[in-house]
DNA sequence: TTGAAAGCGCTAACAT
DNA sequence: ATGTTAGCGCTTTCAA
């Protein structure tokens, strides 16, 4: 208790006490041995006051090491790493970041935990952030609209040092927040129209238009697609690069070939049964995902209709599964994890210098051929195997 | 008064410095006009200052409604709550936390992000943790054995205010440390040899009794099983409940018919081909997770074996997938994100009331008859249809 | 290069 | 019921 006294003396201000009745009555107290009573709640287990004591250098020397500050002696710089490793010193983030310090901590917003293309993204988010040495607060968007306000306001309160927005669809008071408060941020997967965002993207057209040629090449004429979301530019490309390789090998564009899909798989199972149930169905489906050409095969299985021999289907993406599925899925790779990496790099980046210029990565699709494709019937060699409708 | 406290200093502590020349040339500047030029450096758009001002209570005030508190006017809560929506004012959970606060974020800790068996349960995790308004930190412990002291220490510092640990094989000391500093966790399906820890659990030994019985009754008899881990519970468990079915149905346990396996697709795929190689192959194949069914599927595909023809095959965990493969797979189901939310439910409990005795909860698996099992073809009806090896 | 001290925004003990 | 104040652990000036 006395030996407490003078440390509490030392914090105040002498100012103060000097010129405060205030003051004075507390002083009073303390030398009366009543120190008020003041049980702390939660006390970290070592702080740099103690890597202080332990390495004999003061509070702020300490510190200095621990950030990585230049202008600290050699051999105190030695005292203190070797003092804290003995201790096991951990930093504090919320004291760091509170004090204005960086939190290491990254923000991920992505709208929902069960998309496999999310999901690889995320993985290479987390992977690259581990490496350094950051920290991954997951923020899923769900159904609350309403409550983006609050989840940017926090976010930019210092509990994130930056923050990668992996969702569809990006309400522009999001950005402009953002913006306003010069908070690092990069746009995964998403087109920004304002150009004033740091973004990583894949060559969406390219591989749509990649998918559609080979689908071409194999001998398909009539090739259906079932788009994306039309809201979403990685929606409206696919669709874009479709039309034209369509277009570039002088293959009339029949709007009844178009399905208007929105990514997930229901809607590419209900895309598959009305293109497969067309009075002259397509011999081809390019699905502008992996998850919508699920559902294609999906409804093939279900009408009888074999893939590849009666329909060859396409996919976008190559999550994972696609592997899984039967036939195993022709696909268009997007390098996800490998966006999620590069989306780390190019937010660390910008954590370190804000005021760089936005930059707009993107990252190349390939073909990947697999087992869901292959030429049409009437034009393989065995000639027509089987007869469905019309 | 005043004239009292320079003695009672200067006799009771070296502070007396009082009037050292430091003291007295920061009187000087501050009498001068010219405090301290301090710029700050990371400054709110809002504070509860701001709220307090704006509301004309004080400080503390706006805390106390901010943070629930119930000693406050119905007057007071309104001015404050009104105030603090016109400024938009939203909490820094950082300094909260550090002044003792809760943060309001609750940690997970995963072993990657690959595994459908590992999302559905964090899915169900967020999906709770977001209806109490609960952010979720996220980490994985990837191949960084290393870092797990440090880990423990940095969420323990107070970022989070509990730990899900969705691990398997917990090491002890992960567990010591938390239960040394009263840290509040849950073990998610993850068996805790000590008993001290909550724990949300499913029943592992049940299920596979239920998969085998499932098997035997269709008339098979020998029937293969591919292990999970044997360090970790549910894999043991498992183990032990297709053996006991065996043995209740009094069939010879044949150490041949059991593939030591790892919970990983690989396993699955190596054992498959082993057990499908065997000179008497079994006629059914109880894999330990679905993962590993998948790999039994694939070799039994690249056999010419086909499923449920040839030989059944039954898995474990229903994930998403599992209605994805061809044939549909039959599948234990494991209330997976069940086990998240129920978990975040204890977790949250027992942040509120850190001393409560530790719960064990277990959830219940059932049966899901899908199209990879059927009866084994020598007891089909229509007789062998195709003859295979041996 | 180093030590001292002023906060960062908030909570909770204390005093009223 | 409400205002006052001392920190929580840290970063970052300022002064030396």
């Amino acid at each position: 208790m006395v030996q407490g006294t003078p440390a509490n003396l030392k914090t105040s201000t002498p100012i103060v006490a000097f010129l405060s009745a205030i003051v004075c009555k507390r002083l009073q107290k303390i030398f009366m041995n009543q120190p008020p009573n003041r049980p702390r709640k939660k006390t970290q287990a070592v702080t740099i006051v103690d890597v202080a004591r332990e390495s004999g250098v003061s509070y702020s020397t300490v510190s200095r090491v621990l950030s990585g500050f230049e202008h600290v002696s050699d051999d105190a710089r030695e005292k203190v790493l070797a003092a804290a490793d003995r201790l096991g010193y951990v930093v504090n983030v919320q004291a760091r970041s509170l004090a204005g310090g960086r939190s290491k901590v990254v923000g991920v917003l992505v709208p929902a935990l069960d998309n496999g293309y999310i999901l690889e993204v995320a993985r290479g988010i987390d992977e690259e952030l581990n490496k350094e040495g950051y920290s991954l607060m997951l923020y899923t968007t769900h159904q609350h609209a309403g409550k983006e306000t609050q989840f940017v306001n926090t976010v930019a309160n210092g509990l994130c040092d930056g923050l990668l927005l992996v969702v569809p669809i990006v309400p522009d008071h999001y950005l402009a927040a953002l913006q306003d408060r010069m908070f690092p941020y990069i746009l995964v997967d998403q087109y920004d129209a304002t150009h004033k965002s740091n973004t990583v993207y894949a060559t969406n057209w390219q591989g749509a238009y990649d998918a559609t040629t080979h689908l071409i090449s194999l001998g398909h004429r009539r090739i259906g697609i079932i788009t994306g979301r039309m809201d979403l530019a990685s929606g409206v490309e696919r669709l874009e690069g479709y039309k034209a390789a369509i277009a570039d090998h002088n293959i009339p564009l029949d709007d009844d070939l178009i399905y208007s899909g929105d990514f997930f798989q229901p809607t590419g199972y209900t895309g598959g049964h009305h293109l497969l149930g067309l009075p002259t169905p397509p011999t081809a489906i390019f699905a502008s995902n992996d998850l919508m050409a699920f559902g294609v095969l999906q409804a093939a299985g279900e009408r009888g209709v074999r893939v590849p021999d009666d329909v060859s289907v396409i996919g976008f993406d190559d999550i994972p599964h696609s592997v899984m599925v039967h036939p195993r899925l022709t696909t268009i790779h997007q390098p996800l994890d490998q966006m999620g990496r590069v989306s780390v790099r190019m937010l660390l980046d910008l954590i370190e210098q804000p005021d760089k210029p936005p930059r707009n990565l993107t990252l190349a699709t390939r073909l990947i051929l697999r087992e869901s494709t292959s030429a049409p019937r009437m034009m393989s060699p065995e000639g027509v195997k089987q007869t469905h409708n019309s």
